[in-house]
DNA sequence: CTAGAACTATTCAAGCTGCAACCATTGCAG
DNA sequence: CTGCAATGGTTGCAGCTTGAATAGTTCTAG
């Protein structure tokens, strides 16, 4: 089976779409949790990212977006007073993103919404770790 | 490291993002691809999944999207000519969808550019397998 | 020093997506 | 047969996303 090309493309075809599917899979969860707390998908995806101060290409890379679609979500979250633009330390051009008090508190409920019944909890530890070196593996070549 | 919560929940959520960025990056080898036809991502990813006849929920459900956007996408590709909208033979609400002679032969040629340098060659056949397999059981217990 | 390439962020237009509301049809319980 | 829940598809709307164009800044070669 792995000796016929024609098989193999389309197995391939049917991996993304897996893999798609998976993704899509988890963006309706994190939607699902988000909704709860007033926030939408995107919005909560970028909360989620947002580990400590960057700036918006640092978020738009972790969000695997465009930055130009960075810039839209954290209007909504800094209208919501959740995060702030500061003009960067060191580079004019940047602005360095940082959280709020309220910011940090929701972020903290959010993250404590989104370990609850991921969609992952279906693999134990090890295949998460295989999983995890195959993506990474997958990824490096882009 | 296993044993401690707090590190497994941050090793999911950087699994989730990983995830995702695969899918994105699929999605954008597909959106390439496709414009070098003239479609756009979401239009090739339908072109591509519809195997044979099939309705409309049925579309959807292999797109991973809701209805409404099955609607949105089939609409383009009506338009061009590509896929037909037929009353179903048994079922009067709903519709068989059925691709031009136009329709399969730019089919052939997607298929054939969405084969070559996939994002997904960089792994080889036993990590496809283990991949699909994790794959698979992950999305299982959605 | 300066011109130009490269980078950060934003704006805008066009297109994609999900959700809720809706109509027509189907299937089933009474 | 009738009522009614469930299903397939569409529509309208709000929100997301990309890609091109732009303004300001940084870096680098000459």
């Amino acid at each position: 089976m792995s000796s016929d090309p024609e098989a193999a493309a389309a197995a391939e075809r049917q991996l993304c779409g897996l893999v798609n599917g998976l993704s899509r899979q988890i963006e309706e969860h994190v939607r699902e949790r988000a909704a709860t707390l007033g926030l939408t998908g995107p919005q909560a995806t970028a909360l989620r990212e947002l580990t400590g101060p960057m700036t918006m290409r640092d978020l738009a890379d972790r969000m695997s977006c465009e930055p130009s679609n960075a810039t839209f979500v954290v209007d909504k979250l800094e209208k919501r007073g959740l995060v702030e633009r500061r003009p960067h330390p060191q580079d004019r051009r940047a602005k360095q993103l940082v959280l709020t008090p309220d910011g940090t508190e929701l972020r903290d409920r959010l993250l404590e919404l989104l370990t609850k019944d991921s969609p992952l909890a279906a693999l134990d530890q090890d295949e998460q770790d295989t999983l995890q070196g195959l993506l990474l593996r997958a990824r490096s070549l882009h």
